[in-house]
RNA sequence: GCCAGAGUGGCGGAAUGGCAUACGCAGCGGACUUAAAAUCCGCGGAUGGCAGCACCAUCGUGGGGGUUCGAGUCCCCCCUCUGGCACCA
């Protein structure tokens, strides 16, 4: 052993050990241990990693090694996203192949992991873009074919400039791209879509199945999903008798709409408007609107507008003809895209009706029956008693709703129902670098299916990339040029290649039988692994990756080859790492704002042990911290200053031959010896009750402390030299999750066989908790005035007396009454004092 | 607007209704050293009483109320920040 601690020489050694001694390789048809699937989500191969990306990375391996300890049978494998565009722009403006770049990526970023220490089992490893792999999410695509739920469409989606077709979930709030940031468009293309809304419900209900999610990402599901409750209603257009069903959340209000509102997209105008007496202005009308972009036509306060169409339609529940506007505030994309607005009892409504003079007419009166639709300043939508409503006057809105539906849903003209706000999934993009769709289009069969024993469809190694525009794999005649499976005529494959959501929402099962090159999994060996026990990646994948994936995961149950429903049991979403700008501002690491902080110069400077240990003290894991430069002295001095005492005390520890002995222990030992147990209770309980990293590791630096506390004179004892022993051992133990590398040379160096992971995790004596004396608080009104030390099974009645004998409680007392004293046994006293 | 989450020393942060600021960073004082680094020991919320110390008092967890013997923690109202959804009918 040397002095110094020497983290280059054992960090290598150590990881050449796991990886000789195959430490995380997993045995997947060992079922004689309890089985732990821990999962980080696996990245996109980008090029290098921050210390950001390695906080993900780093937990899992605290949980993964921790697992280990406590004798599971631990699967932890690894893997990459590896289709996308960064690679394919590589190629464009800088000619090398995507492959290469992907590959050469994937590579440095293996020995990035590596050198952070974090252990997989990388006999498992996966690349989505690996024929092998990407023939199974072929095989999926085809499945879905099958059971109807991938279609081919044309209809307005969203276009990025750089990304091509977008799904809903990749646009922003701002209707800007996710990944690029450009803004988004609207084009009409013929697009492939899975049914996710067909799964809506269940995606909804099963979120409470799975209560180990965080809320916050559940939530966001759930307003994704947008479940809405109400009624539809058919409306006829007064002129032609072309049906005009709305939804509404507010059937109770039936009676008082005064006009009807369209959205400019709506397929009716097109057909209405040929030589209607409007045409002109109203055509004028949607080619405005059209032009705006969705963002800006989202934007807060924008204004109400719209153009009467020139034509009514007929309520039916009272033959009411009211005009048809053609407004900018209904999104076509919502319900019928046609909405019944009623003026007196939506804000929105009333906002257009004032600005138009349209009539505005109440028909729920508030309890003092004072509103009057003239005097209106706004809408009402509180609940109150129906008015001007025919048959339901004097009804309790709330009691009207149903019985008002009821009564259309048996005339024929109404029922309940319920809508959703999420659309199908875009699945197709317009690029190379990604998974081709197995389908080819034949002039006589239309889409046919490439039959499963003739997958993988292969992406072809020589396209030509310099081209400005368009797909590169569209002008591959070797690729395109096939003949039908079906008619065997010549057809043309299908050019666009799968979103990387469809090639990452089902990773997780092919990891449990990788090789496999009959089935892309083994139901069998499945349903042993999953679901997934811990999850851990970004919540930025909310409602993109961990929805997919419940909805694949959903849809193979359903095909009869998944027996369970919901892939991850539990997930943690880690915070992300910010740092400070040039401009003094917190962001989160980004190139563009110069703020990156790279793991090697630090492995390098102060060694990955150190990284670890920063990376997991620097806060809450859920919450984003803030990196400061600074802060890695702390970990860097504690490990140094562990690995000094072990130095120091190397020949005192070796001749050391006693075991603690409670009986035997003198008192500074003694508390030595309870403060070890209290931190093996505590450091078990952050990791189990919750990834506390941070609080854990500030338990093993007090313990630190206290052995730092015992004195050099307090050590000639054999009892005091072997509960310090035991509280290094242990310590060392402990700190194994955290700092491996250095915990594996310290066990090693406490005369232990090569391996701390083997010897477990320490076990807590309760016996070493209890203690003779307790600390008792002395509060007056619940101020502290004192404490006084009593034995630990003083009574209440001890305690009291004890409190109010004590000098400084006497002498606050002083011209007060002692009104109540309130005892908590082995903790405090607080007297009420008057 | 709706739904979450957060607000505690100079900084990152800790606290099953029971000692606010654990642990760490930065800072200050001391030891060691020719010196520095490293290391080791110690100090450390604010204000006031005091020349200063010891000591003592008051205030103190975004703001204002409340429940309680006792509130960072529970309840009500409000402010600020972050995230999600949003002319969603």
């Amino acid at each position: 052993m040397q002095e110094k601690y020497p983290f280059h020489e054992i960090e290598r050694k150590w990881q050449a050990w796991w990886e000789q001694e195959q430490t995380f390789r997993c045995d997947t048809h060992d079922t004689t241990r309890e089985k732990f699937y821990c999962l980080t989500m696996f990245p996109y191969p980008s090029g290098s990693m921050h210390v950001g990306h390695g906080r993900n990375y780093i937990m899992g391996d605290v949980l993964t090694r921790y697992k280990l300890m406590r004798g599971f049978n631990v699967l932890s494998p690894m893997g990459w996203d590896a289709f996308g565009l960064p690679a394919e722009n590589a190629a464009k403006t800088r000619g090398v192949h995507p492959k290469t770049h992907t590959i050469g990526n994937i590579a440095h970023m293996k020995e990035q992991i590596r050198s952070w220490g974090v252990g997989y089992d990388w006999s498992r490893e996966i690349a989505t873009c690996h024929p092998e792999y990407y023939r199974w999410t072929q095989w999926i695509f085809l499945k879905l074919h099958e059971m109807g739920l991938a279609y081919r469409k044309a209809a307005p989606v969203n276009w990025c400039p750089l990304c091509t077709t977008l799904a809903n979930e990749e646009v922003t709030a701002e209707g800007t791209c996710d990944r690029c940031g450009r803004p988004v468009e609207k084009r009409n293309l013929e697009q492939w879509f899975f049914k996710i809304t067909a799964y809506a419900q269940r995606l909804l209900d099963d979120l409470e199945t799975i209560p180990k999610w965080p809320e916050k990402v559940r939530q966001m599901q759930a307003n994704w999903i947008g479940r809405s409750e109400g009624a539809r209603v058919d409306f006829a257009l007064s002129e032609t008798g072309d049906p005009c069903p709305v939804f509404t959340t507010r059937p109770d209000t039936i009676y008082g709409v005064t006009f009807m509102a369209v959205a400019p997209e709506h397929p009716l105008l097109q057909k209405l408007l040929p030589g209607s007496p409007n045409e002109q202005e109203v055509r004028a009308f949607i080619d405005h609107q059209l032009k705006i972009p969705a963002a800006e036509r989202a934007a807060e306060n924008a204004l109400k507008e719209g153009v009467f169409s020139g034509f009514h339609v007929t309520n039916p529940y009272n033959n009411e003809k009211v005009p048809l506007w053609v407004t900018n505030y209904v999104v076509m994309e919502y319900g019928t895209g046609m909405v019944m607005a009623v003026p007196a009892h939506d804000q929105r409504d009333f906002d257009f009706a004032r600005h138009y003079q349209l009539p505005v007419k109440v028909v729920i009166q508030n309890a003092e029956g004072s509103l009057v639709a003239e005097s209106m300043e706004d809408a009402y939508v509180e609940d109150g008693t129906m008015t001007a409503s025919a048959p339901f006057d004097g009804r309790p809105n709330r009691e009207a709703l149903t019985e008002i539906v009821a009564y259309g849903k048996e005339r024929g003209f109404a029922d309940f129902t319920v809508n959703f706000r999420i659309r199908d999934w875009l699945v197709s993009r317009q690029r190379y670098w990604g998974c081709p769709i197995p389908i080819v289009h034949c002039d006589a069969c239309g889409a046919v299916p490439v039959p499963e024993d003739q997958l993988p469809v292969l992406l072809p190694d020589d396209v030509e990339f310099q081209s400005e525009q368009g797909n590169p794999l569209a002008r591959h005649e070797g690729f395109v040029n096939t003949t039908c499976p079906k008619c065997g005529k010549p057809a043309r494959r299908e050019t666009d290649t799968l979103a990387q959501w469809l090639c990452s929402c089902w990773y997780f099962l092919r990891y449990v039988n990788p090789r496999d090159t009959t089935q892309p999994f083994d139901t069998g060996d499945i349903a042993h692994w999953l679901p997934v026990d811990q999850y851990i990646g970004g919540v930025e994948h909310a409602v993109l990756h961990l929805l997919y994936s419940r909805f694949i995961v959903k849809v193979l149950h359903d095909a009869g080859c998944c027996p369970f429903s919901e892939p991850f049991e539990a997930l943690f979403t880690q915070g992300m790492i910010c740092k400070k700008a040039e401009d003094g501002k917190l962001y989160k690491m980004s190139k563009s704002k110069g703020n990156v902080v790279s793991p090697d110069q630090l492995i390098a400077d102060y060694g990955a042990d150190t990284l670890r240990l920063y990376t997991l003290f620097i806060g809450p894991p859920e919450m984003d911290a803030e990196w400061q430069d600074a802060g890695i002295q702390g970990p860097y001095r504690f490990l140094g200053r562990l690995w000094r005492r072990v130095w120091e005390s190397r020949d005192m520890l070796r001749d050391t031959p006693v075991q603690p002995d409670l009986h035997a222990m003198a008192r500074p030992e003694r508390d030595l010896y309870r403060k070890l147990h209290q931190t093996i209770r505590n450091v078990t309980d952050a990791i189990e009750s919750g990834f506390r990293f941070n609080t854990a590791i500030a338990q093993i630096m007090e313990l630190m402390n206290a052995l730092d506390a015992l004195k050099a004179e307090a050590l000639e004892t054999p009892q005091a030299r072997a509960v310090f022993r035991q509280t290094l051992s242990d310590m060392v133990r402990m700190l194994a999750p955290f700092t491996p590398h250095v915990a594996e040379e310290l066990w090693v160096e406490l005369g232990n066989p090569a391996g701390v992971m083997k010897a477990g995790w320490p076990a807590v004596i309760e016996a070493a908790l209890e203690a003779d004396t307790i600390e008792v608080v002395l509060q007056i009104n619940g101020k502290v005035r004192g404490r006084i030390e009593l034995p630990a099974d003083a009574s209440r009645e001890d305690m009291e007396r004890a409190a109010l004998a004590d000098p400084q409680v006497i002498r606050h007392l002083e011209d007060r009454q002692v009104r109540k004293v309130i005892v908590v046994p082995g903790r405090l006293v607080n007297i009420a004092a008057g």
